[in-house]
DNA sequence: TTGTAGGCGTTATCAT
DNA sequence: ATGATAACGCCTACAA
């Protein structure tokens, strides 16, 4: 009872051939009925089930798609669910190896999924990934990759991410409607492609609204809180110190209103403050903290019915690019309306 | 160049049989130097890669293991990192179901590593599951399986886990110190044995003081944010309301703070708070609240390496049970001392 | 309608 | 030191 059953036991058992008990098992048109009901009935008491890695040595491929983030934070663990539900329901298992946003352990982790045989690559980048060739020899394989969330021109394949132009102007926007004048922007490493695009939004909004870009109040930070809060103690001792802050991320707005209390500084009435993903804690902290949202499990899933085509799909893909859209959570930490009402 | 070379072809292009490439692969002692050299040479120039699934298929292991875990929040998330981490050492490849907490999504994700032939499981049982039928398939099958975390008598099975006991009581005694005399504990669902354990602490941290435990101050609700916020509300409406409340994680903490901050307490003067988890979030918010670590990253480990001693050892290890030991964050949600002395 | 045989990529057991 | 062969579990021409 301890070995799975095979269908060579049911032949043998049945006193019929292993071909015959293969075809009744998927259903083929040409097996007699009673056959067939025998070797079901069979399979079913034994708890039958097909070996998979028999399946996948014999089909040349696992029904496996490898997936690769740099982390799993909050937006992008929901990312990889949306991924997960999709491929579950299209019959495929999904292999997920973070790189910790490291160079090297992509390259071991692109090895390995190779390795494991996966019938193909979903694909977020590490922000220190600045050579790409462990990507293309899924290329070589001609294995199918999509990327995701964290795109790059470096790469040629059907990409899935938020606009974060967009995201960058109405955050922008928004602090500019709120009164604000002199709006700085702590933005994340620079040759990060999600950063920039971010930036991007954010002078375009200033241009829109004829106000002249201060490089000054641009500030390249290392994308998580600690830094963030440096950049802005230094943001803050200015001259003319900026009236509110935009930031790239969550985290690095966290870090941002440490340094603003710390300074002794009050949201949203004497600086404003506005991050990105909407993740939880931004709705806990004092003042709460408005956010650009994006659709991170909706994305998720955006990405893998696209591998799913492009697996399906003879023709080259590459230049297929789904583009969602964000949406800012307006809170305390910018909102000088509300705010006057308050008690 | 686009299909993975094989054995075969190195042995038809260096005109010798498959199985003198296979010795000289795996430098067998009774190959020629010569030829395994030539072997080697040209299997590197090909990009040779054993074939894992006829690997698998052949020795009748993956080098997989099964992990369930219910989530992936933080304290999951960083136990899943540790034996990744662990596993990866030891030549395995780890594959990471979600259970969601949900007892059907478990029973599909069992079956579906039971069919993808795992060579073991490591597992975190759902809160929701009471039925253990399941997981004994997995030892009809003679696989090893290791529980972690969330571990419950009903299976048997060797266990990592933290000393929830020992949190409960650190945590409740550093409040008794703390001069808090009622003290209330937000307990999780009655079924969940680490909030039992937590609970249990927390009532002999208080027998050994000399109080009387009393069951109006013992709440049992679900393991949430939303439940804890509604469950202290009721708590801080008693006519003897607590002076201090200690629940058995942070996200529960978060939803007290809310309700204590709305009932215009203060902590830690009015009313102490001690969370449990230590997640990065507790050191975010105003105040800062109190908590109980556990080693997650640590346990992770420790529970990989228990795994694979399981796997290599052929008498039962199921009594084997790692206890890790809890350590106490001291902030300012409960500590009256320290904020005393603050301006 | 059913059975035979060959093959997926590898290793292990025999021979040679 | 090397080769032929069977086997892992399954599928699929092809033959019967």
């Amino acid at each position: 009872m301890n070995k799975p059953a095979t269908i060579k036991d049911i032949a043998k058992s049945l006193n019929i051939s292993i071909s015959t008990v293969s075809r009744a098992l998927r259903n083929a048109p040409d097996v007699n009925v009673e056959t067939k009901n025998a070797v079901m009935a069979l399979s079913e008491k034994l708890h039958y089930q097909p070996n998979k890695l028999a399946l996948s040595l014999r089909q040349k491929q696992t029904h496996t798609i490898g997936v690769i983030v740099p982390n799993l934070d909050y937006v992008l663990s929901m990312m990889v669910r949306g991924i997960d539900e999709v491929a579950l329901e299209a019959g495929y298992t999904v292999m997920v190896c973070q790189s910790n946003e490291s160079f090297g352990r992509e390259i071991v982790n692109t090895k390995r999924l190779l390795e494991s045989l996966v019938d193909g690559f979903i694909v977020s980048v590490s922000s220190e990934t600045k050579n790409f060739d462990h990507f293309k020899k899924i290329k070589e394989r001609d294995l199918p990759m999509v990327v995701f969330d964290r795109i790059t021109p470096h790469l040629q394949a059907p990409s899935v991410r938020l606009d974060n132009e967009e995201g960058g102007m109405i955050a922008t926007e928004h602090l500019l409607e709120q009164g604000y004048k002199r709006i700085a922007i702590l933005a994340g490493p620079e040759n990060l492609g999600v950063s920039n695009s971010r930036m991007q939004g954010y002078i375009n909004a200033l241009k829109k609204h004829k106000i002249k870009v201060d490089t000054d109040l641009i500030f390249h930070c290392d994308f998580n809180q600690e830094y963030a809060y440096f950049a802005t103690q230094e943001l803050l001792s200015m001259k003319k110190r900026p009236d509110a802050i935009f930031t790239i991320s969550d985290r690095m707005a966290i870090g941002a209103m440490l340094a603003i209390k710390k300074k002794g500084l009050r949201m949203p009435d004497d600086i404003g403050l506005v991050g990105f993903n909407n993740e939880p804690v931004v709705s806990l902290v004092t003042p709460s903290i408005t956010s650009v949202e994006q659709p991170s499990f909706e994305l998720g899933k955006v990405a893998a019915k696209l591998f799913i085509e492009t697996m399906h799909n003879t023709e080259n893909m590459d230049h297929v690019e789904k583009i969602l859209r964000p949406k800012l959570f307006v809170r305390a930490s910018s909102n000088r309306n509300i705010n006057h009402n308050e008690t």
